[in-house]
RNA sequence: AAAGUAAGUCGUCUUAUCGCUACUUUGAGGGGUAACCCGAUGAAGUUGAGGAAAGUCCGAACAGUGCAGAGCAUCAUGCUACCUAACGGGUAGGGGAUAAUCGAGCGAUUGAUUAUCUACAGCCAGUGCCACAGAAAAUAUACCGCCUUCGGGUAAGGGUGAAAAGGUAGGGUAAGAGCCUACCGCUUGUUUGGUAACAAACGAGGCAUGGUAAACCUCAUGAACUGAAAGACCAAAUAAACCGACGAAAGCAAUCUCCGGAUUGUUUAAAAGGCUGCUCGUCUGAGUCGGAGGGUAGGUUGAUAGAAAUAAUAGGUGACUAUUAUUCCAGAUAAAUGAUAAGACUUUAAUACUUAUUCUCGGGAUAAUUAUUAAAGACAGAAUUCGGCUUACAGGCUUACUUCUUCU
RNA sequence: GACCACGUAGUUCAACGGAUAGAAUAGAAGUUUCCUAAACUUUAGAUCCGGGUUCGAUUCCCGGCGAGGUCA
């Protein structure tokens, strides 16, 4: 499997987004492994569709959440063999700080373990 | 040479591997009569954040709504000239305030230099406010005082206060007072200089007008409103339904007719609505307004060649402008610029070596150079696009000024 | 992206441009009680930050910071 990340590969649809994050639908199931949550369902597609998610009340900066989402979509790339399902899936930070590289990619490691 | 201040300017770099956005070229194969279309989580190449991209504080472009027009309301700005597409921005100039230094004068007051600040139209159109203190805070009916012919006259003195009815000196007077004189200040007229703000000179007025407009307000100038979630096109979806309130008048003509009427057209009237917030006025006119609910919520465009950038020359004190040449320099949309490794550069700290200075000469302290190790490299991420303003910011460079030290 | 309002004691709110910035609660100390509660007495507490206008600013003006809200 190549390590690729294509527009393809994104969760875009307002509706699936939707479903993903109501509280009420028990096809939901979630995951967490610190510094990240998940939440995910599993899909019909071929290809699974992933979403990441910097809550804006921690980091006020826009600069900082790029950093974040951009190491956690690398992580994912380099790691997402592990997956064997197709899902859709969303990474939500939930750290109190910045961590490095290192640290993220343990985390999403272990979530997709899990999975 | 160092430090500080101000202005301007730059704001990390190189290589490798893996990956993302956009564009160009290519195309295993598939579809189609053909033109051509689709196209491997294909391949190759090029390209990809800022000086503030930020705050959203101003001004425009652009778009929609509206536009016979008039008035009012509302908002903004406010010394002068210029720059500009425009501006509440900028440049140059004028006036003013504060502080320091050096002066002139008995004094009131005032001249020069330097630095900083300056929302700087109008309280002789009107209205309001001016706590406490003080006799009095603006129409001085005078509290004490002074004088008196006992009717009154009088703002010279009265500790206050942010502010007290022009000030200083002299004359004058019953006591006083611009009542008079000189000077200073103020107001005002003329002339001269300047595009103008304004300045200077020469008169005139006895001074009438306390402060406050970032108080209401007046005057002048400007602004129609909304804001890319604007707007246009395609696709998909559906509901001309439901509930409540208000309204549906009359004439003429044509058609149909079960002769009761119904439909359509037209004229007048009218509920209601449009025309920015209001009024006038004006237009449409059989439906209008409100509630609750259902569906859709995808794509293309707007949207990146511009008041563009760079360089040179010319004009201007300057902001800036003109001409010529060259260049094409992000275009994402649940939202692209990243990760890892190695190296360079800068800064800081520690250790070691060497040199210099100094001392209580055991050694220590300070400064500089070199090497090694470690840490750090700011503020911050395009969202239709420009011109400004404001705010954040490690460090480097350039120019000007100031201060002190060393050397010549 | 565009736009709109707000910031006062620990908390919820007041306050014409005139000051010792007020009230209710919560806190602390005391009185009362065998102890606690209630009650009473006392006390310490705040104008988001920086400039300006004014004699004087919580209030007026400008700039920042913070925490909110609205839109198809």
């Amino acid at each position: 499997m190549k390590k690729t990340f294509k527009k393809n590969e994104r969760l875009c649809s307002l509706k699936i987004i939707g479903s993903l994050f109501d509280r009420n639908n028990s096809a939901n199931e979630g995951v967490f492994a610190y510094p990240v949550r998940v939440v995910c369902k599993s899909s019909e597609e071929t290809h699974t569709q992933v979403l990441f998610s910097v809550p804006k009340r921690q980091f006020k900066h826009a600069a900082d959440r790029n950093l974040i989402r951009r190491r956690m979509k690398e992580a994912y790339r380099l790691n997402k063999e592990l997956l064997k399902n197709s899902y859709y899936i969303s990474f939500i930070y939930v750290g109190k700080v910045i961590e490095n590289y290192v640290v993220i990619e343990k985390g999403i490691k272990n979530c997709l373990k899990k999975l």
